[in-house]
DNA sequence: AAAAATATGCTCATCGGCGAATACATACAT
DNA sequence: ATGTATGTATTCGCCGATGAGCATATTTTT
């Protein structure tokens, strides 16, 4: 299972080396993806099956009869690669996806469940904080009504 | 599966060369037709029959009305064209096509899933924007026709 | 202090895209 | 009917971009 979180450089050729302990999960050759709320989405291969099968199965075929469907997968089939991981672990972000969550310098690698998320590392914190403020504020309110 | 966006040149006789990730699934041979918004739709040939079919299959789902279905079928069938992609690569757009979504100078070439689509490169990042801009709730949208 | 992970810079090789030139075919005109 | 001209296709080769690998440096962890 992927987890944790990780803040790792950028090189100038749009190079991430990826966690040493998520390599062995993702494989040799992963999707990258947009993703939702501001970064990126990193599946294994076997997990993209599995999602661009639901993805797709909803409406069988000629979904593209559908603009909603048109436009999100444009999105997520259009916008997606797939990446060799090189020999020493790193992978190569598409300008078109670095550019998409103005990643550069530092970005924060976060493991959830079984994909891997890439943010850009202030995006992150910022989220993060916010996140955690609400949970403080969700605690607060289920504490006060004595549940306890 | 085809995914991934691709900037390409079309040179003066309306020739542009396809992505080499698409090359191989795409085949010797494809099928070119007017796109939903503002872009030409390419089929491989097996994926060709299979769209045709649902299309002409008389009363099935589509819940068009006969005389816009026969509209909707003058416009995908009668102005698609099957092209052969050359020895290099390359295919050339049929003039009403090109003339169609306004190709010129450079073009984007979007793989999503079964299908590649071709844009007016401007055209395709303006789109883009919106899209971005939607994603989350389209994500929202679709995820709650039972992703989970 | 030692070992592991990560970062960074450099070089080399490969590949793809693009343009130019050539070959081909067809049509037209003399 | 033959030669020429025009438009179209294919091939070739160069140029640039890009990716891969390596080797060294730096940072972090235990």
């Amino acid at each position: 299972m992927l987890i944790g979180e990780y803040i790792h450089t950028i090189d100038i050729k749009n190079r991430i080396s990826l966690p040493v302990k998520f390599r062995k999960e993702l494989g040799k050759k992963i999707i990258i993806t947009p993703g939702l709320d501001q970064c990126l989405f990193i599946f294994t291969t076997a997990e993209w099956e599995k999602v661009s099968k639901r993805l797709s199965d909803s409406d069988s075929d000629l979904s593209f009869l559908k603009a909603d469907k048109r436009s999100f997968n444009r999105f997520m089939f259009g916008r997606a690669a797939e990446v060799e991981v090189d020999t020493i672990g790193r992978i190569l972000i598409p300008d078109f996806l670095k550019d998409r969550i103005g990643l550069q310098g530092k970005a924060a690698i976060i493991g959830v469940e079984d994909r891997v998320e890439i943010w850009n590392d202030k995006v992150w914190m910022q989220y993060r904080e916010v996140v955690e403020k609400q949970a403080d504020q969700l605690a607060e309110k289920l504490g006060s009504k004595g549940t306890a």
